[in-house]
RNA sequence: GGGCGAUUAGCUCAGCUGGUUCAGAGCACCUGCCUUACAAGCAGGGGGUCGCUAGUUCGAAUCUAGCAUCGCCCA
């Protein structure tokens, strides 16, 4: 058989996608198996696969693969979520650049544009998933705008309505003065600026005393409506219960005490502006302060400002710090470096502003959803995200679940006219009906009704994303929904733990009454190896796609699980992917080898084939428990690791070296047989790490029928764990390693057999393994000996002696001055047991088995320091 | 400012309830090898006072406190 030295994942990739997608290996269908359920956590439709997606989604699917060659019924449902702002932003972008202004489109032409524009561009990012490997099953793909999902949504805002968790309520946002719009906390740059910080003195009512408050906006003190102090400022006591005139406007406002106030900041003393920050509005909210807005929607000073009325916010102020002056109310002026707001797509500074917004109230639904964590109903993984969860739940604040967007699930509230009541329905004509029972007016005509002109957050739609992919929201009975829910695993970010993991679980109580998912697996974030985050405008983010087509998509896998430790971000390193395809080339080569062999049925088995099958079975047994336990405690990283080293150090560098026939030689029929089935049981735990290759020599590997495939086989179970056998081969590992290190010492060739000589009374002390030790370290015997012979090299295993007859080419020096080496350590050790067993009170009250142990180091160190000493006479030194 | 977490080899990380020669792994590094499975490889090797200081203990990388540095979340 002719095979290229060199693994090409291109040519075998595509071919065994497309061999799964036809054989339907992906799709399922509830059966009477265990079902294992995963929903992906469903990316932008408008977003491209990035480093992020590449981990998160071959964790996924590495879990996935492993359930279902496990015998479960694995699921795995993709989709993408639409993305509000995101996807709202980009199609302006576009329509601008065709010369279309959003505001000279309807909203029902905007969204025609929209729908245009996800059909073109949408769900790019599950195409490239594919070549990732993952095995979702696609018939399932599912978009938080589909129809029925959208119906979901807006049963469950309705049923929250009913139930009095969700309610309309004034909120402080960020609103951009420029496009008239209120703007989410990502899309506020802030940027440090060198600004003024004024004092200004406001003066007690009644008395001839001030007070001194410091304010980076002078202009906002036309809507102050208190001052406030902190309680424990003795400083501030006399003002307790006093009131204050508000500057230019001669406004009495009281003097309040709040904790919040920063003793240390400017002068101890607070402006308090309600209608302008978000401190000050909930210090108003807890004080039940006056709300005054002196600006417009495009920050120009309204009639409640009173003075400076029609002049824009920084006009203002500097009329203020006129103003101020002018009157004697400045006390001074100081440098001030501080953060403004900035909105990103205009760059106007931000102006926080109330607004009347839809909340969802999180109390009651917080509190199942925190204790299930808390019981471990709810596993995340690594468990440190659990303070930080608990801590969030509950300092848990509602929930503004209102956007001023057009793309997404409009709100189902109708608005009568004439009055700001309103009527929450499912359609236009419920609303109708609703509002005629509301008002006792049978005339009301449907043009009388307007719809909220807002969507919903989109977290409101994704939260719903276990239950209602499964139709689970509408249809509660369907079988999809019983079989699947809850589902197993989800795999994510710790960014988004609040946003969409916590509202998840809250739906999940709230809905079917049990939690969404058993365990909760959390990513790190790649970074490049400097630590920094990877993005696109840094440039420093690898293409993953380029990154497949040059490692292939199996290095790539194994490249980013090799630095990813649970929950840890992972710096990544291209080269880690060259580690990952070095590795494919190690099993393809491994397979090459294992195939090249000619057998026959009339070779004898080797003494020493037999030998490495016997334990190579027994450490391929404990290798699987091993590994069964990492992946129950989601410990990837660790099990890719172990599953790395199997395959390259215990397969390939010691039992292919062993079973290895002489060049040109035949294998016998057993030790092939034997190893092909090792092979193949490593090719399936290889398999959910690097389904790819492991397919393609599973295929290679035995004639198989048309239809089957390595990933339906199932997975090696784990036998019992022969500890004896084990230690006694890495016993051999040893001897054979210590004669290797002589060899390359002393410069004797590998070719030239060497013999071995073992002190010991009997024959007992013949190595297990022996024949193995012969092979590789091409020995012409081993014998046991009852002296120390003369020129010998010598080397301990444990307490046995070994030597090497050398003849006459004994280097006495070298060898007196390595024994000597040996010795030293040896003393030292003992002295470090002695030190524990001379110590009276360890001897009394550590464990009796601890000082066991001590008692047999300390036996095993004085027998070796007698050999080594006995050595050294002998050599005369 | 409040909370959470980290600090172990040049780098990335293991080290579970203190106790086997417990100081480990992978990569990187050094030396020698183009030995017909693999130079994307083989064999061998060096490298750490476990952030600092105190304490608990017969015994501390592991437990406690303080300090230093860094990161994340919230304000």
């Amino acid at each position: 058989m002719n095979i290229p030295s060199k693994y090409n994942p291109a040519e075998t990739e595509e071919k065994w996608y497309q061999y799964w997608i036809d054989n339907g290996y992906f799709k399922s269908v509830p059966d009477d198996r265990e079902p294992y359920t995963v929903v992906i956590p469903p990316p932008n439709v408008t977003g491209v696969l990035h480093m992020g997606h590449m981990l998160n989604n071959t964790i996924q699917d590495i879990l996935v693969r492993r359930a279902r060659m496990q015998g479960r019924n694995a699921c795995w449902v993709p989709g993408t979520d639409h993305a509000s702002i995101a996807t709202e932003a980009r199609v302006v972008a576009k329509l601008k650049a065709g010369g279309i202004n959003k505001s000279d489109l309807s909203r029902e032409e905007f969204l025609e544009h929209a729908w245009e524009w996800k059909e073109k561009h949408g769900g790019i990012i599950l195409e490239q998933l594919k070549k990732l490997g993952a095995s979702c099953d696609w018939s399932r793909t599912a978009f938080t705008m589909d129809q029925g999902y959208s119906d979901s949504v807006i049963d469950v805002f309705i049923d929250l309505y009913r139930k009095g968790l969700v309610y309309r309520g004034v909120r402080m946002v960020n609103w951009d003065p420029q496009a008239k719009t209120a703007v989410s906390d990502e899309e506020v740059i802030y940027k440090e600026l060198n600004s003024k910080l004024y004092y200004v003195r406001y003066r007690v009512e009644g008395e001839d005393d001030w007070v001194v408050i410091a304010t980076t906006r002078p202009e906002t003190i036309l809507g102050d409506t208190a001052v406030s102090v902190n309680p424990k400022d003795r400083r501030f006591n006399h003002l307790h219960g006093r009131k204050v005139v508000v500057p230019m406007v001669n406004r009495v406002v009281p003097v309040i005490t709040d904790d919040y106030v920063d003793m240390e900041f400017g002068t101890g003393a607070l402006k308090i502006t309600p209608a302008h920050d978000i401190n000050d509005y909930e210090i108003g909210v807890r004080h039940n302060l006056e709300v005054i807005d002196i600006f417009n929607e495009d920050g120009i000073l309204n009639e409640k400002a009173e003075v400076f009325v029609g002049m824009d916010r920084f006009d203002a102020r500097e009329a203020a710090v006129k103003k101020l002056t002018a009157e004697g109310f400045m006390v001074k002026v100081e440098d001030y470096v501080n953060k403004v707001g900035y909105s990103e797509r205009t760059d106007a500074a931000i102006e926080p502003r109330l607004s009347m917004q839809w909340f969802c109230r999180m109390g009651e639904m917080a509190a199942p959803a925190l204790d299930n964590v808390m019981n471990n109903n709810i596993r995340f993984h690594p468990l440190k995200f659990r303070n930080t969860y608990r801590h969030w739940m509950e300092n848990i604040k509602d929930w503004c679940i209102s956007r001023q967007l057009w793309w997404g699930h409009r709100i189902p509230a109708w608005y009568i006219s004439g009055g700001n009541d309103f009527v929450v329905a499912k359609s236009a004509d419920e609303a109708l009906k609703l509002a005629m029972e509301k008002t006792g007016n049978a005339s009301l005509g449907a043009s009388e009704l307007r719809q909220d002109e807002d969507v919903l957050d989109t977290w409101f739609s994704s939260w719903l994303w276990p239950i209602a992919v499964f139709d689970g929201i509408r249809k509660p009975d369907n079988p999809d929904y019983k079989y699947y829910y809850p589902t197993d695993d989800l795999v994510t970010a710790p960014e988004i733990l609040f946003f969409w993991v916590a509202r998840m679980i809250m739906a999940g109580y709230e809905y079917p009454g049990e939690k969404p998912f058993s365990n909760v697996y959390l990513t790190g974030i790649v970074r490049d190896k400097l630590g920094r985050k990877m993005s696109k405008s840094l440039g420093n983010s690898p293409e993953p796609l380029e990154l497949i087509s040059k490692y292939g998509a199996d290095g790539v896998r194994v490249g980013m699980l090799l630095c990813s430790p649970a929950g840890g971000d992972l710096l990544f390193d291209e080269s880690l992917t060259e580690q990952g395809r070095n590795f494919s080339n190690k099993i393809w080569n491994a397979f090459r080898l294992v195939k090249s062999c000619k057998t026959d049925n009339a070779v004898q088995q080797p003494a020493h084939s037999a030998q490495a099958i016997m334990w190579f079975d027994a450490r391929l047994s404990e290798a699987v428990s091993q590994l069964d336990r990492l992946y129950d405690q989601f410990r990837l990283s660790e099990a890719l690791m172990l599953l790395y080293r199997l395959f390259w150090d215990d397969f390939s560098s010691w039992y292919l070296e062993i079973v290895k026939p002489d060049y040109g030689k035949p294998l016998d029929t057993e030790t092939y047989n034997a190893t092909t089935g090792f092979f193949d049981k490593l090719l399936r735990l290889l398999h959910p790490v690097m389904p790819f290759i492991t397919e393609e020599l599973w295929q290679r590997l035995e004639n198989r029928e048309e239809g089957e495939s390595i990933m339906v086989a199932l997975m090696p179970e784990a036998g019992r764990v022969q500890k004896k056998m084990l230690t006694g081969f890495s016993n051999a590992m040893e001897i054979v390693s210590s004669i290797r290190t002589i060899r390359s010492e002393k410069n004797m060739p590998q070719k030239e057999p060497l013999s071995l000589l073992v002190k010991s009374e009997s024959e007992e002390g013949m190595p297990r393994f022996g024949e193995v030790v012969v092979k590789l370290a091409n020995l012409s015997g081993i014998s046991i000996i009852d002296h120390k012979p003369a020129n010998s090299l010598s080397f301990m295993v444990r307490t046995t002696e070994f030597f090497i007859p050398v003849e006459d080419k004994l280097d006495v020096e070298a060898e007196t001055a390595r024994i000597k080496k040996d010795l030293e350590y040896a003393r030292g050790f003992l002295a470090s047991v002695m030190r524990k067993l001379d110590n009276e009170r360890f001897v009394k009250k550590a464990p009796e088995k601890v000082v066991q142990n001590e008692k047999a180091k300390k036996a095993d160190a004085e027998s070796r320091i007698a050999a080594l000493e006995d050595r050294l006479r002998s050599l005369g030194g």
